[in-house]
RNA sequence: GCGCCCGUAGCGCAAUUGGAUAGAGCGCGUGGCUUCGAACCACGAGGUUGCAGGUUCGAGUCCUGCCGGGCGCACCA
């Protein structure tokens, strides 16, 4: 149930009768200032040009066209001409009702299915193997979760992919290193090891020349299958998988080893790719053009060619800072693919390739022709991203073979995670903080903070209590602001009971469960609802409000419009808690409304935080 | 130098994409527990939205120019 979508059809058949229908597109629907109104309607404004009158004339046209006596009071209009709305509470009460007696509908808090089913590949975290995974995975492996939870619980076929870092140069070092190290490759290391022996083979890389040149004929014989080098790179592979694993299942995070489809899978199509490519932006095969746009001053199409060595496409509107044209490197001059390539095959295989094996269909069990596709990745790779895309739709290659439309291609950009004094959050020593790390001191702060506030928690709920708690922090401090700008990370903030944080919005939902456990009675399905209080009014608009909430979070592709609706919720709920007792009420009718309404703000708060969010709740913290 | 992003209350952030008197939170001040969990609620103070122009009935939002900050800009990812 949308009030939104009802209310735009509402006002779009009243902007038709007056005026015609041509004007009836959009009828500027938006949720209103409380002061005013629950919803305000600005098309009279917006159509006072067009049709050379006043808006308050025009409004007051709409509003005579107007049928809405249903679910509304009567509407009225305000300064310039905004028409203002207010839900009748009788509507809202029968809508809640049918919610209420629908179970299908109340097990999804009214959130509707999607009527325009898609195969949408969501790409997230990222990591490198042999390295710890840390913060910097952090923003990209939550923010992408929450993106395909949403997708996926709205009814879209998701396709969760871990594009792990396990082929580039810098693998070439390591197994180099681990020659050196004579390693035991019987049984596993330890992550923390393979980090040191990183950080040893960068040092030695930069360095020591004789080492640098093994390392990339390290890398030469990983890409052509020598068996050594293969097994150490397996070894390897093996105990960051394994590292991965937990920190995923700390944080919750949906990615399953049918997930990982690492740069290695794509290694063997990278000829292949870049042949097509270069054939695909051939000018028709008409090679003296290419020529002709290679002396350009300017590039006005895209083309694929040599440039310094190095095999490049380039695209109309990137320059270098000479102005002259930026390419997008595909072939490194000595022969080496990179991570554009990779892009592009990926890309290629998400796209257009039809799938023969298990293993290639993974995580489906057929083929998957995505129909968008969208990086959760930090915001300095914009520019990459452009061009990729510019890249695979000059070839067009962003067309989907079944359906034959174009394929919505999203960079979802994020930034950078600070410390608390503005600079990129790092350890006081400088290093980068681990996840573990992270995650380890996040569940002790929280342990802190729940042994001061309820001391009578026996010690196996406490610690259950404080890994929900700290975990949770750690994620809705995240999610909570916008994923575009850069992130302050503070454990006070955080960690506070109070104010938009994960601890109150838990708490929250502990105080509902502890209501209807007293209760003790299961509600029956049909129960009348009554909305007398404003309190009660305002709890039960918001809990209808939260399918339009998905709708926005999945526009913009934002959680923190999810997470701003959930705070509200849970801040109506606490006033309605704190004004409108729900045990004693004064009649059984009331009473029954009010734990209805309860149940009803649990539900959407236990999707929207645990299903949604991938976050935990506790019945009693 | 060129390009992209950002600048909102003391602090960290919102503002449904051009709509009303810019909102909540933290912190500060005041009031509320013999009633469902006070990890809560209610009320108050706090703003020339970096500066200057422009477009518009209407600008935090769009355009131009400054000031300040971040990031990217050829063989790393």
């Amino acid at each position: 149930m949308s009030i939104e979508s009802l209310l735009r059809e509402r006002f779009s058949q009243a902007i038709g009768l007056a005026f015609g229908s041509q004007f009836a597109n959009d009828p500027m629907v938006k949720p209103g200032d409380p002061k005013f109104a629950d919803y305000q309607c600005n098309a009279a404004l917006a159509l006072s040009r067009q049709l050379g009158r006043s808006p308050r004339e025009l409004a007051a046209e709409i509003l005579r066209h107007l049928e809405i006596a249903d679910m509304c009071e009567l509407p009225t209009i305000a300064g310039p001409g905004f028409i203002n709305v207010r839900l009748s509470t009788a509507w809202l009460s029968a809508q809640l009702g049918d919610l209420l007696a629908d179970s299908a509908a109340k097990a999804r808090g009214g959130v509707k299915w999607t009527t325009e089913q898609s195969t949408v590949v969501v790409d997230y975290a990222g990591p490198n193997i042999a390295k710890e995974m840390h913060v910097g995975h952090l923003r990209s492996s939550i923010l992408g979760d929450v993106i395909a939870r949403i997708l996926a619980f709205v009814g879209h076929e998701v396709v969760r992919q871990n594009h792990v870092g396990d082929f580039g140069t810098q693998f070439g070092m390591l197994i180099r290193q681990a020659g050196d190290l004579k390693l035991d490759t019987g049984e596993l290391p330890r992550i923390s090891d393979l980090d040191s022996y990183y950080k040893q083979a960068a040092e030695r890389d930069k360095n020591d020349p004789q080492f640098a040149a093994e390392a990339r004929q390290a890398v030469v014989a990983l890409q052509s299958g020598d068996p050594e080098a293969l097994r150490l790179w397996r070894w390897i592979r093996e105990e960051s998988r394994r590292h991965c694993r937990e920190i995923f299942a700390l944080l919750n995070i949906t990615l399953t080893q049918a997930d990982e489809r690492g740069e290695s899978f794509y290694s063997h199509r990278l000829p292949e790719v870049v042949q097509l490519l270069s054939a695909a932006l051939a000018f028709d095969g008409d090679g003296s053009r290419v020529e002709e746009a290679r002396e350009s001053e300017y590039v006005t199409k895209a083309f694929v060619t040599q440039s310094q060595g190095a095999l490049c496409v380039f695209l109309p509107g990137y320059v270098d800072k000479d102005k002259k044209p930026l390419p997008l490197i595909i072939r490194k001059g000595d022969g080496a693919y990179l991570y554009a390539t990779t892009d592009l095959a990926a890309l290629y295989f998400r796209i257009i390739e039809d799938k023969t094996t298990p293993e290639e269909t993974a995580p489906l069990d057929h083929n998957w022709h995505a129909d968008r596709i969208i990086y959760t990745t930090d915001a300095r790779q914009a520019q990459h991203f452009a061009m990729v895309f510019d890249t695979i739709r000059a070839a067009h290659w962003d067309i989907n073979p079944v359906t034959r439309r174009p394929v919505v291609l999203q960079h979802a950009a994020f930034g950078s995670i600070l410390g608390e004094d503005g600079k990129p959050f790092k350890t006081r020593s400088g290093e980068t903080v681990k996840l573990r790390e992270l995650l380890t001191e996040a569940v002790q702060r929280a342990e802190t903070v729940v042994r001061e506030k309820n001391p009578d928690l026996p010690v196996a709920a406490r610690e259950l209590v404080a890994r929900a708690v700290g975990i949770s922090a750690v994620k809705y401090a995240d999610l909570r602001q916008d994923r575009t700008t850069d992130y302050q990370f503070s454990w006070d903030r955080m960690l506070a009971l109070e104010g938009n944080t994960g601890p109150y919005l838990q708490y929250t939902f502990a105080r509902i469960r502890s209501i209807l456990r007293k209760a003790g009675t299961k509600l029956p399905p049909s129960v009348a609802i009554n909305l007398s209080t404003p309190q009660e009014r305002d709890l039960g608009r918001r809990i209808l409000q939260f399918n339009d909430v998905i709708e926005a979070v999945l526009h913009d592709l934002k959680p923190h419009y999810l997470c701003t609706y959930m705070y509200e919720l849970c801040g109506s709920f606490s006033s309605f808690y704190e004004n409108c007792p729900v045990l004693q009420a004064a009649t059984p009718e009331i009473r029954q409304s009010r734990l209805a309404l309860s149940e009803l703000a649990g539900m959407v708060l236990n999707i929207g935080w645990h299903d949604l969010l991938g976050l935990e709740l506790l019945e009693e913290m």
